[in-house]
DNA sequence: ATGATTTGACCCTA
DNA sequence: TAGGGTCAAATCAT
């Protein structure tokens, strides 16, 4: 019946740090390699980078030990399979904050709406920060949850075609907190990037990272601009 | 007056 | 058929 929540949730907010910070210094390798050809700079970036997933990946990979249950993490040019932290029967709730129903898709959930290929999302105590114009076309009551979602595309959606979309709903287990998925590429003039991929080397495979000759893509929809925005 | 948000209805997918 | 995603008219804010 008790499941072992306390665990698994510092456990989360570790690896939520590591991805957050990895998702931080992709943004600065972005912005070095987007003002020149990058160099050494990009090289280092490009390190702790990896440094940071693999640190997550450790933490999800060798403390719990999987029971034949993945999370299978789209990130729109290949696919990879995490072990699920939480036990199988104990802990619905649970499942649910680690589990974004687009961005992962569990092969046992009953998950039935459009698979997305491409997302992103991060908690953050502020979700109008990412440096783009956004502008909300609906909030939804999701089933089972307890704080609506809403619905943001992008502000240039009709005049550049502009096919961005994120959404946007308050963690579940901290309100103060604040869940974006984001979808699609910003393909308007105020993106400073037009497809923010990073290709990484030597990450993923379930064994030890370094050693790894897997490569795998990682593709972050938002962007850190600067440009201060209004919702 | 104009643009953004709200919200109920409708559409689409699993 | 249920439920998530989007539309669009009504309302609100500037």
């Amino acid at each position: 019946m008790e499941c072992t929540w306390p665990a698994s949730r510092k456990l989360q907010e570790k690896v939520k740090e590591e991805l957050l910070r990895g998702h931080e210094l992709a943004n600065q390798l972005r912005s070095v390699v987007g003002n020149s050809d990058g160099g050494l700079l990009a090289k280092g970036f490009v390190k702790k980078i990896v440094f940071s997933f693999t640190t997550s990946l450790s933490l999800l990979t060798g403390n719990h030990e999987s029971k034949g249950e993945h999370i299978q993490v789209s990130t729109g040019s290949s696919t990879f399979a995490l072990p699920t932290i939480v036990e199988s029967s104990s802990s619905w709730d649970a499942l649910k904050t680690i589990k974004s129903r687009e961005t992962f898709t569990d092969s046992s959930s009953s998950s039935k709406k459009r698979k997305i290929s491409h997302s992103w999302s991060r908690d953050a105590p502020d979700f109008n920060d990412d440096g783009h114009a956004w502008r909300k076309y609906g909030q939804k009551q999701i089933l089972n949850a307890w704080h609506p979602r809403s619905y943001f595309r992008c502000s240039h959606k009709y005049e550049q075609g502009c096919k961005a979309t994120k959404q946007v709903q308050k963690v579940e287990d901290d309100p103060s907190l604040f869940r974006t998925t984001y979808f699609g590429n910003h393909t308007c003039k105020h993106s400073l990037l037009k497809s923010p991929e990073l290709i990484l080397d030597n990450i993923i495979g379930g064994s030890p990272i370094e050693e790894s000759n897997s490569t795998f893509m990682i593709t972050f929809e938002n962007r850190g601009g600067s440009k201060p925005r209004v919702i």
